[in-house]
DNA sequence: TGCTTATGTTAATCCTATTTACATTTGATG
DNA sequence: CATCAAATGTAAATAGGATTAACATAAGCA
């Protein structure tokens, strides 16, 4: 195609829109970046956003899929980073996680809010939590490769990912420090999981077979 | 004074303010309410507000003040409610928490959220979060009914906390679902908090000292 | 080539926060 | 009590930013 046309159409003003919105907010730290200065940005007009995006909750819903697919890649470098089923790499999972809330706190934060999405985005956001899914596999290994491949993997993770979840968020929002300046993040985390994991593991096979069944009650 | 007087100077405008953006907020289930709606809710001009807060972020401090007091009832009066040192205190605690998160989404994201406050806020801070002292001292109340008072009751309790709140954070924000449609939050919490509150009971008192006195490495 | 759709542009429009200039009240002080 | 300064309101701008309307250009295709 010619010069001209490509000076008036983009070619992949979508993805350039999803990408300036994301520089400025890494640039500012903060969502509040302006649909005007996104444009500029990408190099067109304040109004050819509204080409692609419905309004600027839609933009951020694309940046919001950007940002997953960023902690979806830093979970599966540090998985790839540790022996199969070994706790350490669990714990080196929760430290990712936890260095993706500090270093990206918008973003972060972007993530997990609600942003009111449609009952199709709902269904096909599963597909997006893939660092969910990969300390899901990490559990499981972790149960086979201790005999133990019948408890239910999904429910420990949850578990797991929920005090990480709960850490990574306190800490990104600078909470945690206020009661106990010397706290550590990291250590509360590998100390938390650690107990969590081994801690169904130190029943006896029985015991815990019956504890996992209890775990979704009727 | 006379009605000229009442009917010009409010009396108490600043709390007003703030009420009226409270209700707001839970009208709307949102925090992008309008300075102006919440002025004429209150009864006076648009401007009128500035007179008492610098902008909008500081009017949302001030709700988040009140929100914090209302959190922090709900825990005094679960506590008061249990036998003390009780492990079901702890865990009734949990879930107030928990509902309070669904019940006042924006109230709960409002008050977690880094607004960033200057250096004096946050040292008054901690004197806020009086929901959080009470599950400390219950906590500490729970190892010395169990002749263990010598553990970190505020370690513990961050960590139960810390799940406490992920879950909560999750939940409010409708995603805890979207991988098992079957879990139970307050299940999930209940059986984490157990974990971890007996876990370091069941170990033999010298060891549990250890990991006590390990859990802030230098 | 000529039509239809997709994608950009410029110039409004609208909504909301915040400020400015002016008015009223209160409270302290002589 | 009379008066002045500070506090608190009001009405009328100002400003910034999202979103839309009307119009232009490019692409894809019959």
């Amino acid at each position: 195609m010619s010069k001209a046309r490509c000076n008036y159409h983009h070619g992949d003003l979508r993805n350039a829109l999803i990408i300036a919105a994301a520089e400025l907010i890494e640039r500012d730290g903060t969502l509040d970046f302006s649909m005007a200065e996104t444009a500029s940005r990408a190099g067109v007009s304040t109004a050819a956003p509204y080409r692609h995006f419905a309004d600027k909750e839609e933009l951020l819903r694309g940046v919001r899929d950007l940002a997953f697919l960023g902690l979806d890649q830093a979970a599966i470098t540090t998985m790839d980073a540790h022996e199969e089923g070994s706790l350490e790499g669990i714990l080196a999972l929760g430290h990712t996680y936890l260095a993706f809330a500090r270093s990206k706190r918008a973003f972060f934060s972007l993530m997990w809010e609600d942003r009111g999405d449609s009952a199709e985005r709902r269904l096909e956001a599963q597909s997006k939590y893939g660092g969910f899914a990969v300390l899901v596999n990490m559990v499981q290994k972790f149960f086979e490769k201790r005999g133990r491949g019948e408890l239910d993997a999904l429910y420990f993770a949850t578990q797991v990912w929920s005090m990480a979840h709960g850490i990574a968020t306190l800490e990104a929002n600078q909470i945690l420090d206020l009661f106990d300046a010397s706290i550590q993040p990291e250590h509360l985390l590998d100390d938390g999981a650690r107990t969590m994991l081994t801690g169904i593991l130190s029943q006896t096979g029985d015991a815990a077979i019956k504890q996992a069944d209890i775990k979704k009650p009727v």
